[in-house]
DNA sequence: GATGAATGAGGATTCATTCAT
DNA sequence: CATGAATGAATCCTCATTCAT
C-alpha cells in the first residue's frame, strides 16, 4: 500500500468526506466516491485496503486536523484561559470555515467502524489538549473532573449549537461569540 | 377478518430501533429488521408506507416520549431551578435505563429524514421545555438567550458525556450528577 | 365458485379490463384491481380461481361481445357484401365506441394464457362469421382463401388502422370509411 | 482492463428477445434474461441503463433490422410495383425465418416504452419504404392514403397471417404467396 | 500504478395468494 | 359472502470488491 500519487489520493479523500456527508456511510457508495474523485473504483482499493479502513482512515485524518487547528496558536496566549478561549474561537472559526469536517466526525463519533480503533489512536489527538485542562485542573483554575467531561462541557455545545444553523441563531457576532465562551469557561470554573 | 395487531407494530418498531442503533439506518435493512421482529418482510409495509417514513415516525414517537419523560414531574417542583433541575435528572434517568432513544434520535438529528419533517411537528415536542425557559427568562434567573441555545447548554453536555460510557467517566453517584447539573445550571444562569 | 353478487364481478372485470389495458398484464396487480373495483383482494378469488384463469375468463367475454357487436344486425342485410359490410362497419364503429375492448384482445392474442384455452373455445365465438364468408366463398363472391386468411385481409387492416390514432390517418368520414371497405373487400373480391 | 464484449452484448439481446417473446416484458425478469444469457443480473446493467432502455434500445435496433431486410434489393427492381412485391416477399421470409422479430417488434408496437421514443427514431426507419409508397402514388399507381395506412394495408395482412401459425395454414407455396401478394397490392392499387 | 468490466450478494419494495375473522 | 392482515418469493437494481489487461 505504499502510495505513488499523494494528489490522487487527495481527490478521493475529498470525495469521500463529501459524498459521505451528502448521503452517509452507507449511502456514499465505491462507485460514486470513484466518479467523483475522477478514478476507477479499483484504484481506491490502492489507496484503501477497504471502505472501512478508508472511513477509519479520513476520520483519522479530520481528527487530527481539527485538533490541530483548534489548538494552533494556543502556546501564543499567555494565561491558560486565554490559552482555552483561542482554542474555543478557533473550533468557531473552523466550524463556520470547514463544517463538513466537524459533520463527518460527528457522524462517526460513536460507530462501530471507530469503536474498532485503539483508544490510544484517538487519545493521541487530544493529548495537547488534554495537557491543557490537566495544568488548568493543576492551577485550580478549574474544577476537577476527568478530561473528556471537562472537554465536553466547554466544547460540545458549541458544536452542537452550530449545527442547529443560521435559521436557528447560530451566533455570528463577536459579542455573542464573548457571552457563549463565557457560559462554556462558568461551566467548568473552579 | 385479521386484527391489526399493535403488539406486532411494538415489536417493528423495537427490533428497528435496536437494528439502526446497532448498524446505522442504512446498514438495518429491512430484511434484518423483519427478521429481528419475526415477521415478513412485507408485513412492515403494512405498518409503515416505507422505511424513510418508518424512520420520520420512529423519531417523532421517541422524541415526543423522551421530552415527555424529562418533563415528568416537573409540575410539582415550585421553583424554576428546580424544575429544571428535576428535567436534567430525568434526563439522566433515560439516558441511564433507555440508552437506545437517545441515540436513535441523535443519529437522525439532522438527517434529510428529519429535515424534512415539517419543523411545527418537532417545536410542539420541545414546547413545554420551552416555556420553563421562557419563564426562567422572564423571571431574570437565565441569561436571555435563544431557546435552542440554552436548551443546548444545560442539557446537550449531559447527552454527551453519558455516550462517553462509566470508562470515560460518565456520571454515576449523586454527588457527581450534582455537579454536573451546577456547571450546567451557572453556563446559563444570569 | 358459485357467485351471488353479479354487479360485484362487474366491478371486478372493467377495473380489471381497465388497468390491464393501461399497465399490462404483469403490472395491473390483484391489489391494484381490487381497490380500483373497490373490493378486497381475497374476493376476487371468490370470482375468480386466480390470475390466469381471470385473464383468460375476461377474453373470452369481451372476444365474444365483440364478434357479437360485429355481427349485429347483418341479418338485416339482402346481399352477403351488404352483411360484410354492415359487419365491418360494426366493427369500426366499436373500435372507436370501445377501444379498451380491442386492445384487450390483442394484448392476449398471443399469449400464453390465451393459447392454453381448447381452440373449440375460439372457434365457437368465430362461427357466424366463419359461415358469412363461407357462403360468400361458395357463391364466388370472394376467392376460396382459409378463413383466418379471408377475416384477417377484411378486417385485420382496420384493427391496426385504428390503433394509429386519428394523426397518422386513422378514418372518421364516411367517405374514408367507404374508401378502406373498399380496399378491404377488393383484396377478397373474387 | 477487461474490455466491452460485444459478443456478451449479443448474448442479453438474444435472451432478452428471446425470454419477452416467450414470457412478455413483464415475465422476462433480468434475473432470467441475465441467466439465460450466461451473464450475471449486474453485467446487464453495464450494457443497458435498466429494462426500459433495454427494450427500447433492442426494439430499434430489431426494427431498424426487419426494415432493412425488407427493404433489401429493393433498388434492383425495375418497376415500383416489383420493388414493392420484392419487399413484401422479403417480409414473408424474414417472418419465416425468424419470426421472433416480428413478434417482439408487435408487441411493443403501441407500449409506452415506445411511446416514450422520439417519433423521429421510429419515422427514420421507416423513410425508405414511405420514398416508395410515395412515388407509387406520385406515379397514379396506389390511391392517394396516408402512408400508414396504405403500409398497413400492404404488409399488415401478412404479418397478421403469418402469427396464426402453421396449424391455421400460414402460405408457404409460390403459389399461395402470389396469391396473397395480389390481394394486398389490389387493394391499395388505384 | 491504473483501469473499467464483471459479479454474487444483498438492497427496498411489491407480488399473488391464503388465513382468520 | 366478504374482508384486510399476513407472507415467502420474486421484482429491479446497486453494492463492495476483484479480475484481466
Amino acid at each position: 500500500m505504499r502510495v505513488k500519487d499523494e494528489e490522487k489520493r487527495q481527490q478521493i479523500r475529498d470525495a469521500a468526506v463529501r459524498l459521505i456527508n451528502e448521503m452517509g456511510f452507507a449511502g456514499a457508495s465505491m462507485s460514486k466516491i470513484a466518479k467523483a474523485a475522477g478514478v476507477s473504483p479499483a484504484t481506491i482499493y490502492l489507496y484503501f485496503e477497504n471502505k472501512e479502513h478508508m472511513v477509519q482512515s479520513l476520520y483519522l485524518e479530520l481528527k487530527a486536523g481539527l485538533l490541530q487547528g483548534i489548538m494552533a496558536g494556543t502556546d501564543q496566549e499567555t494565561t491558560l484561559k486565554g490559552k482555552l478561549r483561542r482554542a474555543w474561537l478557533n473550533f468557531h472559526g473552523l466550524l463556520t470555515s470547514r463544517p463538513d469536517i466537524y459533520r463527518f466526525c460527528e457522524q462517526f463519533y460513536n460507530s462501530p467502524y471507530i469503536l474498532a480503533l485503539p483508544p490510544e489512536r484517538i487519545d493521541r489527538i487530544y493529548r495537547p489538549m488534554a495537557a491543557l485542562f490537566a495544568e488548568a485542573e493543576a492551577q485550580g483554575l478549574i474544577r476537577p473532573l476527568p478530561f473528556a467531561v471537562a472537554f465536553t462541557y466547554v466544547f460540545g455545545p458549541l458544536g452542537l449549537v452550530m449545527k442547529l444553523g443560521a435559521q436557528n441563531g447560530a451566533p455570528q457576532t463577536p459579542e455573542e461569540l464573548d457571552t457563549l465562551f463565557d457560559m462554556a469557561w462558568r461551566s467548568v470554573a473552579a
